[in-house]
DNA sequence: AAATAAAATTAGTCTTGCCTAATTTTATTT
DNA sequence: AAATAAAATTAGGCAAGACTAATTTTATTT
């Protein structure tokens, strides 16, 4: 079994892989999770010698195939107690995130199973974020943002690239939720900004760094 | 907010005093949590720095107002996430504990009472212990075991002394459950062995320590 | 009361996981 | 290509929380 730490290491270098895709630095790591750079170099090493990841000073960190497999349980059940946190004891959007941050690393061989089940097999997050299901298959990740969006579409918001309370009490105050329609208007082409309309009522201007945080659906 | 680690000797110590309400020694803690006692002098003293126990050569030590609040919340939490995992997961009396020591640590203010709102407001966990309520009160704990019992008489199981899987399969096993009727039949001066019958059942000789370990309502 | 046993304590060590500071390696400019 | 900047790495340290071994204190026997 793996430390709280190590888990940490692997679910981020994990979240690193899936939303760029790009080459994961020790820095990039460091940055991610707040720490040191010669910290993450330390764990780079305890967790190559676990063989959970490859590191090559070209290609950056890689996770083997039983690092994919752990993080991906460790990811299932961070989103299966998000669920349960919203769905079954009433907490808010903004208020989950870091509970099931703890609540993620319980070890029991059965406990995520249980819990799916209990849940009714749920497929995505309240943040939707699709649930790596038992045999680590999960649903479509959506990937193109309200920023992508050409100017006079419609959308859905499918999910949210941001977990942070800063932007989804932003959201509320918006009255914006996974599933919300919104029509983008124009792109100021200035800096980016966009003009949308929320569920078809008046027109809100929201920064770039919004918009590539907001995942839609067309 | 407290370490995982002064969270767990804050719960042995509670768990110690409601047991004994004997001196509760360095000595004691060490057995109890099975480290060794230079490591428990050391958490005493972490732990009287932060006003939470109180030690005294002579009375051994003593959780402070503040102590005996914390520990209780910490119980709370224990006990309610005991009955989720029986309740709602469909886990197994044995296998509960072990799970609820991990889940106990989580921390959020609301949490516990979001559970128990949850849950229905149980009065007693799976294994018969009253759970603290919010403002720290709680309902009857019982004190009486099968081996004070009187040959005899008749009595109802209302809580197991022990939460060790060991035993819990063995009341599996005999088919003995929070609520089963007992008649003891005879006590064996020899040993203390007692002679019971389970449900009006025929006969079983069970030992003085399992006696000891089965908290009865008569 | 002295001898012995048990308990408590101190001193020093180890591992984990983080840090800072210094250095080396790699990338980017000019 | 040389200079500069950025990234990676090494070396050494620190705190938490455990350990062992040695010592001191307290209790129990004889």
């Amino acid at each position: 079994m793996h430390t709280l730490s190590e888990e940490n290491y692997l679910k981020c270098i994990y979240r690193l892989w899936q939303d760029k895709g790009q080459k994961i630095t020790p820095t990039a790591i460091a940055e991610s999770l707040g720490n040191n750079p010669a910290s993450v170099v330390d764990m780079i090493r305890k967790l190559t010698d676990k063989q959970l990841i490859v590191y090559d000073k070209k290609k950056g960190v890689e996770l083997t195939a039983q690092g994919q497999k752990d993080a991906t349980l460790i990811v299932r059940r961070h989103r299966l107690w998000e669920v349960f946190l919203l769905e079954k004891l009433g907490y808010h959007w903004d208020e989950i995130h870091d509970i099931a941050e703890e609540l993620e690393h319980i070890k029991d061989a059965t406990l995520a199973d249980r819990l799916d089940k209990f849940l009714g097999f749920p497929e995505y997050d309240p943040h939707g974020d699709p649930i790596p299901k038992a045999n680590g298959k999960m649903a479509k990740r959506y990937s193109t943002t309200l920023a992508d969006l050409k100017p006079g579409s419609q959308c859905r918001v499918a999910a949210v690239k941001d977990t942070t309370s800063a932007f989804l009490q932003y959201l509320i105050k918006l009255n914006i939720n996974i599933g919300t329609k919104i029509q983008l208007i124009e792109k100021i082409s200035f800096d980016s900004s966009l003009v949308i309309s929320i569920d078809g009522n008046e027109r809100t201007t929201v920064s770039q760094k919004f918009g590539e945080s907001l995942l839609i659906d067309m």
